[in-house]
RNA sequence: GCCCACAUAGCUCAGCUGGCAGAGCACUUCCUUGGUAAGGAAGAGGUCAUCGGUUCAAGUCCGAUUGUGGGCUCCA
């Protein structure tokens, strides 16, 4: 950790500033690059929490370095262009950290280019070859890429000019901006020179399909960063660094959670301690369950083509199922557990007096996702979901909605994340009358709107059978996960399925179906998890919660009576009885982010006591043995996330 | 699925232009009986992902397969 110094300087800000408004042709003049400074606050900035997430959040400034590192991926273009004649420019946008290049170029990329362009880059800021802004008539545009023969670009011009069209807009100006003897079709804005670019570094290549569309050519794309200094360089290539040490897929194999095997692309075996946090969040999340009404029921995996066919799974999503044959006949691992649920709803009559019928399932799923797409925890082939499918009465949907609410937050404050709300409307490809749609969708406003969270809109972002309330947090690397999901269905499972109920009048009725999961795939919560806490899980959800940890042989007996103690009050607890020095088992203990480490010597031994370490370091008093049971078992049975 | 890279001991990795498979940690045994982040010594451990090819000779070069990783619209 020789780099924690440059850490400390690290600035803390908002994690996603609000996005600069589209520059007017005038703002598109450079600023100069002195003007970056006055932005530095005056007071230092909070010293991020070691090892917290907010140490690793890049929280840089990109709206002061956004035209920097435009600039920088034009020098990236020119460089390419320099090396690879006949490279065809694609686009080369600013992103977070950093900025890239598309290019379609004679052969692909290996890593071993980038060495090569970076150097052509540094000759070009050396240079200092001034940004000239220059503005061309569409049509004198056009000609201009077509005569350099940059198709990608003659694409953007002709669209630009075919959305203008059709939006009756004016077509906008087309600029142009040049740099030593590298031009490009360009919005702006840039710095004044290439020589204003900061220090840079290349991170990578990758495919890319042009516009992100399969069916067109796939580009070569190049990934660099840029920052004012070497310093904030450096800073961010180390926060890199250490995102990648805290990766779940790192952390599951030191911790001994998980494992990954050809065997089973895409499904994790689980190791003992990773189960134990399983087990745990699921009991939680039971116990959640049990005093909100709900019954737990649990349906086959192995399903027929009829049932699929019947909800329009086969129609909408064959593509990700697997599908298996026996005597003739077709079925398939259920991607979920909605329409089964039907089967027990439908088990008996049904009354008013019935609803809301809230039924969790804690179902194995397995979704064939494309191999190129699978990633740790966070994408698999197989998952358990905390499932559960609620029939409401229309007149109780928004309370309803409101409890579910609730329940996302106390589920979520057990882990300390905090739950944001999307709003997701009907997609393109969708099943069902529109009518029970747009209803679907009032509902679920209204029920926002009453319960006063803020939340934002995701038009067309539902499922392909019902609107929903999609719950993201942020992760540890800044990435936003899409975790649990509320679903309100009028269509699928009531009309498809044909669900009634009888109501005060005798009349049959139609109820409303609720999909919900809040821990969303058990899998996927638990990898965030890992990354959240960087392994060092709260002591509740700890699979280790305390090391007892004998000084000599001697002591082994005691140390074995203490771990009975508090075993006796439930908690996970090992003893370390290997031949090692105190001070190794201490290490080891630490290592694997045991919350508490207990030494036990003479002294510990005559008085009784236990005398805890804890794994921030800290040495705390020595209490009886009972004592610090009970003190655990508060803390445990809390839920205290520290 | 597509582009690129990678795959060597349980883990992290070294092994150059082909010439007898290595280190640290972990593991086993022995010595050490200790006071809050690594005590010492010895030993055991590998079909170099799989299959095929080139070669007198392949961990190394070539091809295929499988798996893993970075990515695949923050649109000039």
């Amino acid at each position: 950790m020789t780099c924690k110094r440059s850490l400390v300087r690290v600035q803390c800000r908002p994690p996603h500033p609000s996005r600069p408004e589209h520059p007017t042709m005038v703002e598109q003049v450079a600023p100069p690059a002195e003007e970056s400074d006055a932005t530095v606050p005056d007071a230092l900035p909070d010293v991020p929490v070691r090892g917290s997430a907010d140490e690793l959040m890049d929280h840089g400034a990109a709206g002061e370095l956004g035209p920097m590192r435009h600039s920088a991926a034009h020098v990236l273009a020119e460089a390419v262009l320099d090396l690879f004649p006949g490279t065809k420019l694609g686009i080369g946008p600013v992103i977070a950290d950093g900025f890239y290049y598309d290019f379609l170029l004679p052969r692909p990329l290996t890593p071993d280019d980038l060495p090569a362009i970076e150097a052509r880059m540094r000759e070009s800021i050396a240079a200092d070859h001034p940004f000239e802004l220059s503005e061309e008539t569409p049509e004198a545009a056009h000609a201009a890429l077509v005569e350099r023969d940059q198709p990608f670009k003659v694409e953007i011009i002709d669209d630009l000019a075919a959305s203008a069209a059709t939006d009756g807009t004016p077509m906008p100006p087309t600029t142009f901006y040049r740099q030593g003897p590298f031009i490009d079709l360009c919005r702006g804005p840039h710095v004044a020179s290439t020589g204003k670019i900061g220090p840079f570094k290349l991170l990578g290549t990758a495919g890319a399909y042009w516009r992100g569309d399969e069916q067109r050519p796939m580009l070569q794309r190049v990934y660099g960063t840029a920052w004012a200094t070497q310093e904030e360089l450096d800073a961010y290539l180390w926060r890199r660094d250490e995102a990648k040490k805290r990766d779940h897929r790192r952390l599951g194999v030191q911790l001994d959670l998980f494992s990954f095997h050809d065997v089973s692309p895409g499904s994790a075996f689980w190791h003992p301690k990773g189960q134990r946090i399983w087990r745990t969040l699921e009991t939680a999340m039971r116990e959640l369950q049990e005093r909100r009404g709900y019954q737990e029921i649990s349906t086959p995996i192995l399903v027929s083509e009829k049932l699929w066919r019947q909800s329009g799974h086969w129609d909408q999503y064959a593509e990700n199922m697997f599908i298996v044959e026996s005597e003739k006949q077709l079925f398939s691992l259920k991607p979920m557990n909605c329409p089964e649920s039907t089967y027990i709803y439908r088990s008996k009559k049904r009354s008013y007096r019935d609803l809301p019928l809230r039924l969790s399932e804690y179902g194995r799923l397995h979704r064939n996702e494309r191999s190129g797409a699978l990633s740790g925890l966070t994408r698999v082939r197989q998952f358990i979901q905390d499932d559960a499918h609620i029939y409401v009465r229309p007149d109780q949907l928004t309370d309803e909605i409101e409890a579910l609410l609730d329940e996302v937050r106390e589920a979520y404050s057990w882990v300390g994340l905090e739950p944001h709300f999307a709003f997701a409307t009907k997609p393109d490809k969708a099943i069902g009358d529109p009518a029970l749609w747009e209803r679907a969708e009032g509902l679920i406003h209204d029920a926002l709107v009453r319960s006063g969270v803020p939340f934002i809109e995701k038009p067309k972002d539902g499922t392909f059978y019902a609107p929903k309330i999609d719950i993201y947090i942020d992760d540890a690397l800044g990435r936003e996960w899409q975790m649990a999901t509320i679903q309100v269905d009028l269509v699928m499972l009531p009309e498809r399925f044909d669900l009634t109920y009888t109501d005060e009048a005798g009349e049959s009725q139609r109820p409303i179906a609720i999909h919900r999961a809040i821990y969303g795939s058990l899998e996927r919560f638990i990898g965030i998890l890992v990354e959240h806490f960087a392994g060092a899980f709260p002591l509740w959800l700890a699979p280790v919660q305390a090391v007892v940890i004998p000084i000599a042989d001697r002591h082994a007996d005691a140390a074995q009576e203490l771990a009975d103690v508090l075993r006796a009050r439930g908690l996970r607890v090992e003893v370390d009885a290997s031949s090692n020095r105190m001070q190794y088992k201490i290490r080891a203990a630490q290592e694997q982010k045991v919350p508490y480490m207990v030494v036990l010597g003479d002294r510990e031994i005559e008085a009784r006591t236990a005398s805890p370490r804890t794994r921030a370091g800290e040495q705390q008093p020595a209490d009886p043995w009972d004592t610090f049971a009970d003190r655990l078992a508060a803390q445990v049975s809390s839920r205290s996330i520290d």
